[in-house]
DNA sequence: ACCTGAACACCGTTCAAGT
DNA sequence: ACCTGAACACCGTTCAAGT
């Protein structure tokens, strides 16, 4: 009678205690097969052949249980620092790197990008970054913007490649409407190309940025952020505040 | 006794007939308020004085809904043209106005961005952008993909502004760990000028890209994307594209 | 045609009770 | 200490029935 609690299926897991780690990486396989969405409490326990309520001895609860599995993705980025390399390359390196994380786990990172917190201080990747950037004279002051607006745009174009957007954008000719399916039916093989080629247009623009800035390279760091171009008003961009306050007059 | 179905509540809403379009701009209402994931069929209809299950006679499901209450905002987005403007100036407007519209409706654009299909065809940023690109002369082989990259750039900017990444990553000081709130508390009046600054560094990347292919500036354009700089390797990037596969072994 | 109540199949989470 | 069954307060959605 007693028998009939655990009848004899095919793998057997419990055998291995729960714990939290089990736990996680129990969930990060449910979130690469089904999405962040299809992960459930229940559906994660059935999956490691436990109560649902087990689980809430080891994880507080499902939000938890979401950053625990993008904590642990997010060790798995260990960075070779590449001391020698030009900075361009270092940086081409982190990017890659990152987008080859991401599509390591396309589905729970599509979530983490649009978590706050998902980039830690103490994250090698976030150091990394911020080492190499110091190489080509980038201001103290102005380093981490500009290590933040380089993640930031990465993440952007990570995240219209994983939901096709990139794709589906690049093939939207507003001249000619139909096409039909000459070039690569889904996983293009350029996606890369325009991932480096964005790569390529930021550095450019930050080597003119840094050239005209060129005054004797290691001397006046850490200044006043007043005193360098950095901190100035872009060139080309008027003063156009109040413009975009008056716009879209919003008729609900 | 009839009359207690409709209680003299101080507002009256359910005289004015429910259609799509009121249902939508209610969901939106509710969406400003409390995000996306607030928003409920349930909450809905009583937001809207009316039955759960009525709303069924009108929006198919809660993601037509959602793409109704996206395709809602995004009509919102007309763009004066500007075309006596440099191109840089016009790129820089219509990237601001994205923002602006970003801004309006934080909690679904964040959503929004995330999802597939949100810029379509038809819509007058996107013929706005490819036309702005096509004054400098960028290959009409090319075009789409640098439009479809410098959307992907500026959702990235605004997702990190959206979720207050950009403000986070921004006092992540790795050498420095407890600066305490010296700087602006929350909203920071800064983020337009990191938003500016991504721009310019864009536009001063493809500028450089285009001066170095300049020889005559009519000429050759929808030629073959072999023959032109754009399509070829970048000058930096080794072939590295065996690197990335035997990296992190994962431990799951 | 439009609306509605009841019901179904799920959720995350709490809690008292077991060992 | 770890686990568990029952229960609570929600969801989206279906469906038969009303007007």
């Amino acid at each position: 009678m007693k028998k009939v609690k655990r009848p004899p299926r095919g793998t057997r897991r419990r055998d291995v205690p729960l714990t939290e780690a089990r736990i996680c990486a129990a969930a990060l396989r449910l979130i690469d097969a089904d999405g962040v969405e299809a992960l459930t409490m229940r559906k994660l326990a059935t999956a490691l052949d436990a109560n649902p309520m087990s689980l809430y001895h080891h994880v507080p609860n499902r939000d938890a249980l979401l950053r625990g599995a993008v904590r642990m993705v997010g060790a798995q980025f260990r960075t070779v620092t590449l001391e020698d390399a030009p900075w361009q390359e270092r940086i081409r390196l982190l990017a890659t790197d990152f987008r080859t994380l991401a599509h390591r786990h396309p589905n729970l990172m599509a979530y983490s990008f649009s978590q706050p917190d998902f980039i830690q201080p103490e994250d090698p990747f976030w150091a990394a970054l911020i080492a190499t950037l110091d190489v080509p004279g980038v201001p103290r002051s102005e380093i981490r913007q500009v290590a933040a607006l380089m993640c930031a745009v990465v993440i952007g174009v990570l995240i219209a490649e994983l939901n096709g957007s990139l794709h589906q954008w690049s093939s939207l000719d507003p001249t000619a409407p139909a096409a039909g399916e000459d070039g690569p039916p889904d996983a293009g093989p350029d996606e890369e190309r325009m991932f480096r080629l964005v790569l390529d247009t930021i550095i450019t623009g930050l080597e003119s940025r840094l050239t005209a800035d060129d005054d004797g390279q290691g001397a006046d760091r850490d200044g006043a952020p007043e005193a360098d171009p950095w901190s100035g008003e872009p060139v080309f961009v008027p003063r156009q505040q109040s413009v975009s306050s008056s716009r879209w007059p919003d008729p609900v």
